[in-house]
DNA sequence: GCGTAATGTGTGTGCGCACACACATTCTCA
DNA sequence: TGAGAATGTGTGTGCGCACACACATTACGC
């Protein structure tokens, strides 16, 4: 078995030289002669040296600290998933004898100042790396900045901002969920028929995010089939004129079907099936609310966005970047889960199923 | 940073013995007083020990066999997609330093005889492990009876044998698998539509497997429509009745849809279309053929199995296992995932992403 | 009561790597 | 030319665990 599992030493053997100075090399580190370190490069490329990473991580026993900045998981379920995946990352690499020390630090999804200010208490932390979810824009650019010039790497989650240097974006491509959400709709359906996109209690100036839906849906709908499509905004559930709004969306001629651009659907699903069975819904996402409409037949679609999977790559990621120094690519898109009544079971069974050392 | 991270060292402190005893204890080897022991253990509960699995691979140098008994891949893009899950575990399991021996072994997935000859071999050349698609019922049984009795672990993959004793079975629910393809078809089509099932190629009379996703489409549409449905067994798409065949399939009376039951639906999609451009087309998996038939718009929906992550994560359970003795949920069902033209691209990139030391 | 066997218990080594340290050699400038 | 810096290079230690080995203690038979 020489062939395989080359260690340093042997290297070391094959160049000639000691093991420090191939360490050296390797690391780039102290001072090395030309003459040693191209022998020594050359057996490198050679034999094509690939570290026991396993071996590597024994030595170095620093406790890293990760900042986890996230919305408040008490106030959405959908967050609540992500703080899970954190959770679960965490636990993964604690079994790996890996402590990694999360930092936990919420703040209001609808509120851009209390991003700033959780943003501000993560910096001066200090942590040795940070998973982020920018809700806000223009709230996070400086943030960005200011952790680009601290050489802190940071992780984007399910908001992608181009313009930062981030270690990496996990999300989905969100102009082709608008895409998929329409393709899912419109199936099947009469050609004269017209669809409602319904965004709800969110601030829609403010949410690329939920524009790139639209702008998927809209392009499907007018490259595939002349459909006429009706996109309205819907308060808070709680407001007084809610139920009016919905009535007046529901009064759309020739409707067939709604998008609802977030995890809310299950606001809106039971009253519109009600009033009109034949109207297909599609929506996001597996929080348990949705769940019960798909299995009463009040969501036709749910497209899973994953958050728990999601962070928990994210941390994931950093581990493998902090440890192995491992690059990760720039852009992490998930797949469009699909989900229906037939095979929402299989979906939240296999994700208990994932608790493996290697995964 | 006390609490965390309590070495073997700390637990030999705490309990007054020596390292030894408390690896003893551990272990269950060699003789330890009661006394001792008793200590131990109470320390051992107390602190919730948690072994640094990454340290405890280091020293175990051994070289693990696994035998992969598999149908060929060269005679099935399918089974081409699970031999390079297995190449991507093992190579992923290089990375981390541990050096498993993959030892293939392929069968015609047509011939049991062949199935037969090498699973003898397989038995004979004594592996740590065996990870298998068993498509041979019958066949397949005296082979994992003799694996039990010789002690050698083994994971089915794609085919779920209930009555041997293996360390986990991976694939999907069949059963499910069916009526999900059976929602989709019959998704906003006319109450009184027919709907055709397709086995193209297949001796049915041995697959369970085929009449399991039969059994669950026809239950599908019973419950929730009274839809009529019809099954057709076709030939190898090379014989000369095939067209025949193919078209009483598409004389059947307000045929509305077509369930492909395996992987071929690529060799019926354009030639259906082509007739009847209403007729709805399910099949599986996203090989090739079948991804340039969603793309044109002759196939509706695929249900990825995903063989590929099925057998990686067949290797990875071994590696769990034999490693680090960790065991694993006796069955892994996989989600059924839904394929459309609109997000298959997400699925195929994402795949690709999915190569970190920890993922 | 002695020798031997059985039963406990502690210590030492190595896994592959990172990193600190010690040491050897050459260079530089007074 | 010799002191001291600068530049190379080799050795040693520890990470946490598994496992081999050495040794201490007790039990048992004669």
């Amino acid at each position: 078995m020489q062939p395989k599992n080359i260690r340093i030493k042997d290297i070391a053997a094959m160049a000639g030289v000691s093991e420090g100075t191939v360490d050296r090399v390797l690391h780039k580190r102290g001072k090395v002669s030309e003459t040693a370190a191209k022998r020594v490069r050359q057996v490198l490329d050679e034999i094509n040296y690939k570290p026991n990473l396993i071996a590597r991580t024994l030595g170095t026993n620093r406790n890293y600290r990760i900042a986890a900045l996230m919305p408040d998981q008490k106030l959405d379920p959908y967050w609540k998933q992500s703080f899970e995946g954190i959770s679960a990352g965490e636990s993964q690499l604690a079994q790996l004898g890996i402590h990694f020390t999360i930092e936990h630090s919420f703040f209001d999804p609808h509120k851009k100042e209390s991003f700033q200010e959780a943003a501000l208490k993560v910096f001066h932390s200090r942590p040795d790396a940070v998973l982020v979810a920018p809700l806000f824009y223009y709230a996070s650019i400086p943030f960005f900045k200011e952790l680009s010039e601290a050489q802190i790497p940071f992780i984007l989650v399910n908001t992608y901002i181009q313009e930062v240097k981030a270690l990496s974006f996990i999300g989905q491509d969100l102009f082709k969920s608008g895409r998929l959400a329409a393709e899912l709709i419109t199936k099947g359906q009469p050609s004269n028929a017209s669809y409602a996109i319904v965004h709800i209690d969110e601030d829609l100036t403010n949410s690329v995010h939920l524009k790139e839906k639209e702008r998927g849906f809209r392009e499907f709908c007018q490259i595939n089939l002349n459909a006429s499509i009706h996109s309205f905004v819907l308060g808070t559930p709680q407001s007084s004129t809610f139920r009016d709004q919905l009535t007046k969306v529901l009064k759309t001629p020739e409707l067939s079907g709604i998008f609802v651009s977030t995890s809310k659907a299950y606001l809106v699903a039971p009253t519109i099936k009600h009033e009109n069975a034949a109207v297909r819904i599609v929506g996001y996402d597996l929080i348990k609310q949705n769940l019960e409409c798909l299995q009463n037949g009040t969501i036709d679609f749910l497209i899973n966005q994953n958050p728990m999977r999601q962070a928990k790559l994210g941390i994931q990621t950093l581990a493998n970047y902090l440890l192995f120094k491992k690059n990760t690519p720039p852009l992490h898109l998930f797949p469009l889960e699909i989900i229906t009544s037939q095979n929402v079971s299989t979906y939240l069974s296999h994700e208990g199923n994932l608790s493996g050392i290697i995964v």
